[in-house]
DNA sequence: ATTGATACAGCAAAT
DNA sequence: CTGTATCAAT
């Protein structure tokens, strides 16, 4: 980056040509004078380009210099969006500016300073898989019963207690059961620290802590980031929001920087994962923020699906409160389509996509949401029988299949051999007769001397030697040559592909391992062609890590993205979380059912209902001109049949911007299951799967029934008022 | 040590 | 239903 692309005074566009178009709250806000400020945006309202032209018009009113802001967002997909829309408006060469998720930014920070930050260079990111086995084998080691302390629930304890800046030190624990949690919690850290790799939370803990230890540092940034921007503010967790504050010099209690927060709390939804919609309150008093700027236009889509989505979200107690309008007419009602189960809907679903493509509606331009990954399995079905092309988003992604992971393991072991959770993925994979018993041995050594396994092998001859060996020797040839090579050097010298080879069904695998390759050569292109060396220093004199180190650290932290046929116009598959963001011209919502959305796990959790219905609001603005709703009767689910009644947001959207395709849903007959024996049929006046009332329970639907003629008593799922077993001969059900 | 079969549990969202 | 854990047989 040169003086002169810096400068002002060098851009041919005026500022009156950046701020054309915009309304006067886009404007306002675009303009802020220079300090913090806070930005309620709705859906649809032009948030992303309120933020970048924010950054555009700081950058030519002089403002600031492009490496003097810091903007960060939630998705590898927004920084991308962010940074393209950038270069668009202004000549700058956005290599080097500091636009990316947390987790990428702090990996940055991170790699820069990782002796300070007490990490090796190399340090390799566990994802959440990783980290579950990682978990799996300190309490293996600590003698934990699984039973009562399950790996998935320690894992969400490690990480609600790293998401809220806790170390195990200091988190409380008067109980033995969170004493032994925190007991675990410690041992995992050590063991991460040993081993020389960090968990998704810990890169951001590992940040913070850094730079609140480290005055240097923290002084450096401080100077260096006059400006940060933050995207998605309502998806903050604590840690986050701490991260910001010290970023921004704020703990100091000399705020010196300005935070440039956009967020709509209505769009909060992942709370899952620790975000907290209060940091957006939080924010508004820590920084003194006098006027927030509301920006409720909605520029996205037609009236009638506005106000059912505004319809939805007023059911909601907590909110900042905001009601977005547009001029756009009313447009088309909202469909909605009652399915008699989960593969009527998708046929449903396809037929009507298909005609909206006859009438020339780029495919592309449609997207199919549903609540979970699992949902999607139906449509693809559907999509495939009838040659439809589809994109899936999410899933399984390309970088978790295992015969990546596994090639990616030999890659992590060239650059740090210390990984212990790659060389426990490979040292026997391809199986090369190191058996549990070698491993238990390998162990027991490493845990006496207090080293990594690899230092135990280090010790070995034999099989395990000679595995030694091989890395040593992946490692020496690796040297020089170009990261798709050290890929292809991962998939042959280890024997992956003359393993798959052998395989049965192993053509797709190693068309994966192939397409790595390509993924490989692809990064490096992307990045300069770089090629690996220890260390480099950029133009900026930040230290560059080796490409591999980098390459191992996108593929963990952008485990998706990276799908075949790109470029291709098909149809968009993902989940309403993925969906966040987007917008399409005919968006089909599929599942609303109660118990699916809202999810029934939902229900236990405090505001876990609100969430759900946040969900929703996301899900319906996501359509500019058309939206289909669509709700199955019976679904398999979890390998049964489930039946469901409608989800209760269908019955917050007012009757008058609904057509109902359907008016009467088709009674069709219900397949008998096995265990409903033709004796009692006669006894039971009620079919599986209808829709009954009651008088006090409401609508309903019949699951199943048990007992004979005088003692029948039938199972009724009421949706909100969850499943209810009745006696036949007391209940007063009328069909419905 | 490896393999293959069978039992069993869990099963929402994602960086 | 599907991926993982366990176990008996080679």
């Amino acid at each position: 980056m040169t003086d002169q692309t810096t400068a002002p005074h060098t851009y041919a566009t005026s500022s009156d040509s950046l701020l054309a178009g915009l309304n006067n709250k886009q404007l306002e806000a675009v303009t802020l004078p220079n300090q913090s400020a806070l930005i309620l945006a709705g859906a649809g309202s032009g948030k992303t380009r309120v933020l970048t032209t924010r950054i555009a018009w700081l950058i030519q009113t002089g403002q600031i210099s492009p490496n003097g802001l810091l903007a960060v967002t939630f998705t590898n997909k927004a920084a991308k969006e962010m940074l393209t829309r950038l270069t668009t408006m202004l000549p700058i060469n956005t290599r080097g500016m500091w636009v990316g998720t947390f987790h990428g930014l702090c990996n940055r920070l991170l790699r820069a300073h990782h002796r300070e930050a007490l990490l090796p260079a190399t340090f390799q990111i566990l994802d959440t898989a990783d980290q579950l086995s990682a978990i799996k084998r300190v309490m293996k080691l600590m003698n934990v019963d699984d039973e009562k302390f399950p790996p998935k629930q320690v894992q969400g304890y490690i990480n609600s207690c790293k998401d809220e800046g806790m170390r195990a030190h200091s988190v409380d624990a008067y109980d033995p059961h969170s004493q032994k949690l925190r007991e675990i919690f410690e041992e995992y850290d050590k063991q991460c620290q040993r081993e020389g790799v960090a968990d998704f939370a810990e890169l951001l803990l590992r940040c913070y802590e850094l730079l609140e230890r480290d005055a240097n540092i923290r002084q450096h940034y401080q100077n260096r980031f006059k400006y940060v921007l933050v995207d998605e503010f309502q998806d903050t967790n604590r840690l986050q929001y701490q991260w910001l504050k010290l970023l921004a010099g704020h703990a100091q209690g000399n705020q010196r920087n300005c935070i440039f927060a956009v967020g709509d709390d209505d769009q909060s939804i992942y709370a899952f994962r620790g975000a907290r919609v209060g940091n957006m309150r939080d924010f508004e008093q820590d920084f003194a923020i006098e006027n927030i700027v509301k920006l409720e236009q909605n520029y996205r889509s037609h009236s009638n699906i506005l106000d059912a989505a505004n319809a939805i979200i007023t059911h909601n107690r907590n909110r900042l409160g905001k009601n977005l309008w547009t001029s756009a007419g009313a447009g088309e009602p909202v469909r909605v389509y009652q399915a008699y189960n989960d593969i009527d809907e998708a046929n449903f679903i396809v037929e009507e996509i298909q005609s909206l493509h006859r009438d020339g509606v780029d495919l592309s331009d449609i997207a199919m949401l549903y609540r979970s990954n699992a949902q999607s399995r139906v449509i693809e079905h559907a999509l495939f029988s009838v040659g439809l092309p589809y994109r899936v988003y999410g899933g399984l992604r390309f970088f978790e299949r295992a015969e990546i992971k596994h090639a990616l393991a030999y890659m992590r072991l060239m650059a740090n051999p210390n990984d212990d959770t790659a060389l426990l993925r490979v040292i026997n994979f391809p199986t090369r007769g190191i058996g549990a018993r070698s491993l238990e041995q390998l162990q027991e050594v490493a845990r006496q001397n207090d080293t990594s396994l690899w230092e135990a092998a280090l010790l070995n001859t034999g099989k395990i030697g000679s595995f030694v060996t091989l890395i040593k020797q992946m490692q020496e040839e690796s040297i020089g040559i170009s990261l798709p090579e050290v890929a292809e050097l991962a998939t042959t010298l280890s024997g992956l592909k003359t393993f798959y080879q052998g395989e049965k069904e192993g053509e797709d695998r190693i068309a994966n391992l192939e397409e790595l390759v390509s993924a490989a050569t692809a990064f490096m292109n992307q990045d300069l062609g770089l090629r690996i060396e220890q260390s480099d220093v950029d133009e900026n004199g930040e230290i560059v890590q080796s490409l591999l180190t980098q390459f191992l650290g996108h593929a963990s932290l952008e485990a998706g993205e990276h799908q075949a046929d790109v470029g291709r116009d098909a149809l968009q598959l993902m989940t309403v979380h993925a969906a966040k963001g987007l917008e399409f011209k005919a968006v089909f919502i599929s599942g609303l059912e109660e118990g699916l959305c809202p999810h029934e796990q939902s229900l236990y959790e405090a505001n876990g209902l609100e969430e759900e219905r946040r969900l929703m609001y996301v899900a319906v603005t996501r359509a500019r001109e058309r939206l289909y709703l669509s709700h199955a009767q019976s679904r398999m689910l979890h390998g049964q049949v489930r039946y469901g009644i409608p989800s209760r947001f269908l019955d917050e959207i007012p009757e008058e911007l609904l057509k109902r395709l359907n008016a009467k849903p088709v009674a069709k007959p219900f397949f008998q299951t096995a265990s409903s024996s033709s004796e009692q049929k006669s006894a039971m006046p009620w079919k599986i799967g209808q829709q009954v009332g009651h008088g006090k329970f409401g609508q309903g639907v019949v699951v199943s029934y048990e007992g004979n003629a005088d003692d029948l008593r039938i199972q009724i799922n009421f949706g909100k008022e969850g499943m209810k077993w009745l006696a036949l001969e007391y209940a007063k059900l009328e069909a419905l």
